[in-house]
DNA sequence: TCCGTTATTTCTGTCGTAGAAATAACGCAT
DNA sequence: ATGCGTTATTTCTACGACAGAAATAACGGA
């Protein structure tokens, strides 16, 4: 069975497709700066292919032809997005736009390659299994620091690692294409093709969870640079009179938002350990000392959004992360902050809150591999 | 005499030529992923016009072929660059690559539209003079406030002005090619193609003066936004003991960095007005006072390139602007604290002054015109 | 019923490109 | 001195991706 190479332009056009669909060929065309005539003989391979369907009801515009939409057939492949840490390899299956259809979770009992690879491989035959009939197109590996070619860790504190050829072990193990990504880009991604901010060519993306990470998407591409994975945006200056951070900073991102703090700041004032949870409903239910914590994490939340917003000109920021619950207790008093710090003519910042929390860690790595498997397709003769 | 409309790739070239150059045609192959041969064929037709000049000498390698690298030649044609300011416009004479050949100045003797045509055109007319046999190829203008599509001023606060069609206005007049742009957008276009960054994907631009000024380049583009114009750099929280800004900060980017008060704090210290020369000498002299905010300026706008560097992640930090001096008495205090805000392992962001001062606004309005000649290139068959 | 508008398809010619082959000009080894 | 490998550039040719032109489709409104 002989495989076509796909040109630039049919590959922007399933792209397209997958990020915006339904969508109409007119639009399309408009998009992509192509001619009806292009899209046309463009879509139609991948619709005798059934990767792309049309809708079964036109739309009817104010005057004219109704449009078919297009869109692709979700159900088309799916893709498992593994989140490692220090303890777990967390999984996700997915459709083809990341929606999740299962999860799952291997714990790691050491973290030399060879058994975090067979970690990783038990994780990934359960999803299979899962899956069943469902042909899997590929395995996302989200992981905390340094991905080369997103084929090689070639730095991973949590797990002692450098120079790591992951995806090549992987690969050969499981016999499916492999990407690996650093977990805040790989989260990025997802938000980018997938998320409530998909629609905008410019938006950040701030995690609130173990730490604070930070992603960029700028002209509709992912920033990256050999400094992602550093978590430079854990320990900008926010509160000067704020707690200290472990890395020995005065009220930084990562002292004022991180889960471990909050839940340090207020078990002090509470005389024994407290659970996030906890923190969150005793901050709703109005406790004074949770309050406080939770009120002035809001104001450095808010204040930190404005310098994201003034200095990059985004037109979104989106939260996410296993701390997210936090924007409920807090996302008043955080947009009042950024109100404040913004000029009152400047465009309003969209805010999303992703829900999905730890769960958007897997889902990022899904998308990138979603995205690999974009890159390499080609469609059958 | 019919001209030959340029492909996308021929104008692609021209633009790699313009900012990279010299530059061989192999090199040029590899940035724009062209074949040797396209590079022949594309390149030919702005030889045999003398847009491009072959290097006297060829360039060896470590080994192969000796390379005959490209070039434009620079005196091929003159542009004027113009910024327009509530009290004059100010003039430059540049050649193809921003460089400044002569510089004039013409007064406003008012802010109606027909006033400031008038002053435009008069500074034109002298500029034209000096460039002699030399063709003036276009001028651009450069102005604070909010430009659409380079021909519409919408929105410019300092002259009073809503919606003017200030560049038919002045192609009528002048019968030249005429570009306008909101100034600091124009002033990093200039650094974007002739600036010490230019090699860069990502840079920003501060800018200190009369205001603070904030230009980025992200993807190796210019980012523009509807909130173009309102200088949201200008505000942002930097040192909650500072001074007041107009606006009533307190430590904003406007209240530590700006000349008019810099010159304030050190007035009042002093007892009597004082000019910005002057305080940059009393405390490059050690002069107590000066120093003392001339420090804290430094700290500020080290903070405010931590915030740029670990939130835009970009690779350098140009500084520019008429209050660029600055550097001189403070740049070792803002390296200490952008040093201090920066991760330890994280690359060091470049950081380059530019020492054209007030004269960077017109020449960044010179780099539109040059910008908008190159997208109306056309060759005589 | 006709017209204008917008969506999509079919057919054809063209133009911009890469591939193949050749030539150019070195440094280095024999 | 000669040959080889490497890198730079040129010449020639075939091809494929595309837009343009024309036709068809499917509405709403006069």
């Amino acid at each position: 069975m002989t495989q076509l190479e796909l040109g630039d332009s049919a590959r922007e056009l399933a792209r397209e497709v997958l990020i915006h669909g339904p969508i109409s060929r007119a639009d399309l065309g408009r998009r992509l700066g192509l001619s009806p005539a292009s899209l046309t003989r463009l879509s139609k391979p991948f619709l005798d292919r059934g990767l792309f369907v049309e809708a079964a009801e036109a739309v009817q515009g104010a005057t004219g032809r109704p449009a078919r939409p297009l869109d692709v057939r979700v159900d088309a492949q799916r893709f498992i997005g593994i989140k490692l840490t220090g303890e777990a390899a967390h999984g996700v299956l997915t459709d083809l736009r990341a929606s999740s259809l299962a999860q799952a979770e291997q714990p790691l009992d050491g973290h030399d390659v060879d058994r975090v690879v067979e970690a990783i491989s038990r994780l990934v035959d359960g999803l299979r299994g899962v899956a069943g009939a469902g042909a899997v197109g590929g395995v996302g590996l989200s992981v905390g620091g340094n991905v080369a070619g997103q084929r090689v860790v070639t730095r991973a504190p949590f797990l002692g690692w450098r120079d790591v050829a992951l995806a090549d072990l992987l690969e050969a193990r499981l016999g499916l294409p492999i990407d690996i990504e650093n977990d805040v880009t790989a989260l990025t991604t997802a938000e980018q093709w997938f998320g409530p901010a998909r629609a905008h060519d410019a938006f950040a993306v701030v995690t609130v969870g173990a730490g604070v990470g930070y992603g960029l998407v700028m002209h509709d591409r992912v920033v990256t640079t050999p400094d992602t994975g550093l978590g430079l945006g854990g320990h900008l200056p926010l509160d000067p009179n704020g707690p200290l951070c472990l890395d020995g900073h005065r009220g930084c991102s990562t002292a004022m938002l991180s889960i471990p703090s909050i839940c340090a700041q207020v078990g002090i004032a509470l005389g024994r350990e407290v659970a996030y949870d906890e923190v969150l409903d005793l901050a709703a239910a109005g406790h004074p000392a949770a309050r406080s914590v939770t009120d002035a994490a809001g104001r450095a939340l808010g204040r930190m959004m404005g310098y994201i917003a003034n200095l990059t000109m985004v037109e979104a920021i989106v939260l996410s992360g296993e701390g997210v619950g936090l924007w409920r207790v807090a996302g008043e008093t955080a947009l009042a902050a950024l109100a404040a710090d913004r000029d009152p003519e400047a465009t309003p910042v969209e805010v999303h809150v992703d829900s999905a929390g730890f769960g958007s860690w897997a889902r990022g790595a899904a998308a990138v591999a979603i995205q690999g498997s974009l890159g390499r397709l080609r469609l059958s003769a």
